[in-house]
DNA sequence: ATTGATATTGATAATCATTCTCAATAATAT
DNA sequence: ATATTATTGAGAATGATTATCAATATCAAT
């Protein structure tokens, strides 16, 4: 999302005025790819804020979310990540059910991409829902747990 | 998963003894689709053995999960939910960012899925990681939230 | 069947991510 | 520049899940 649109499109979401710690936290998910977790975040964003509260990254969290600037995502070990919204990128996550770590796996074929968003997008009209996103999840161990049992 | 297997198959998971509980929360999830809480887990356990505790619901659960007997879900509001696993059944789940609630959706289309899995399973093989199940995540909006925007 | 070793239990306390509260502050419209 | 009020930061509160530990129940070996 271009930087001027900012604060037209949070307006609908509940963000009404830009300030410091919001333009700090949209900025380090511009600059880092990846699933940062609340703490990662605040732990970013006190380099440049070093007064910046963690109710305050969870908050900003929440409205970007909303807004679907970021995606959230909620792994085993209870723990919220987030990563920026990128058009049209389908990830397929492995979810570690024994660390509870979340690895990105190579992307699907195209036209499997293609054939899911049709089918996916054929129920959520019938259903009177609204996709944001979606993405593949595979429950199961990672290499590094596969190894130890 | 037939009940005679249990044991052997628990063993390899650290479950080294068939007790009131586990029996019982093993029945639960026989007896009830859908995708149930630790606390559902516990109030539906609670008509058998008025006296069972949470830990010990935490713990069965844990380790069902680990014999890939039940699959742990996590949703939005922070509260895992188990099913049990069946054969060959790929979910495809809405998680609504709003509410945190949890909605299945239609299957997928037989071959579709068939393709999904030759895929995840070859990208699985090159990876070293254990495939327990996988299934698809829609992030959005369910229809009641929806309409409330 | 009895026994002994020990895995499992239930009650409770502890943990940890996230949310709430509220007075102080800062962004925006005027 | 000022008034309005959304937003902040600090710390308390919440709520799901985990850890602790003495008491108990299971199962293998006898």
């Amino acid at each position: 999302m271009p930087y001027r649109r900012w604060k037209r499109h949070g307006h609908r979401h509940g963000m009404h005025r830009m300030t410091e710690p919001r333009r700090c936290i949209m900025k380090i998910f511009e600059e880092n790819a990846g699933h940062l977790s609340a703490e990662e975040v605040f732990m970013l964003a006190n380099r440049y804020l070093p007064n910046i509260g963690m109710a305050t990254v969870y908050r900003t969290l929440d409205i970007l979310s909303q807004m679907n600037y970021i995606n959230k995502i909620v792994s085993y070990d209870g723990r919220a990540r987030y990563e920026l919204v990128r058009d049209n990128k389908i990830h397929t996550h492995l979810f570690c059910v024994n660390c509870g770590r979340v690895f990105e796996l190579p992307s699907l074929s195209e036209d499997l991409i293609e054939r899911l968003k049709k089918d996916i997008n054929g129920n959520a009209e019938n259903m009177g829902i609204d996709v944001h996103s979606f993405d593949v999840r595979i429950q199961g161990l990672c290499p590094e747990c596969k190894k130890n049992k």
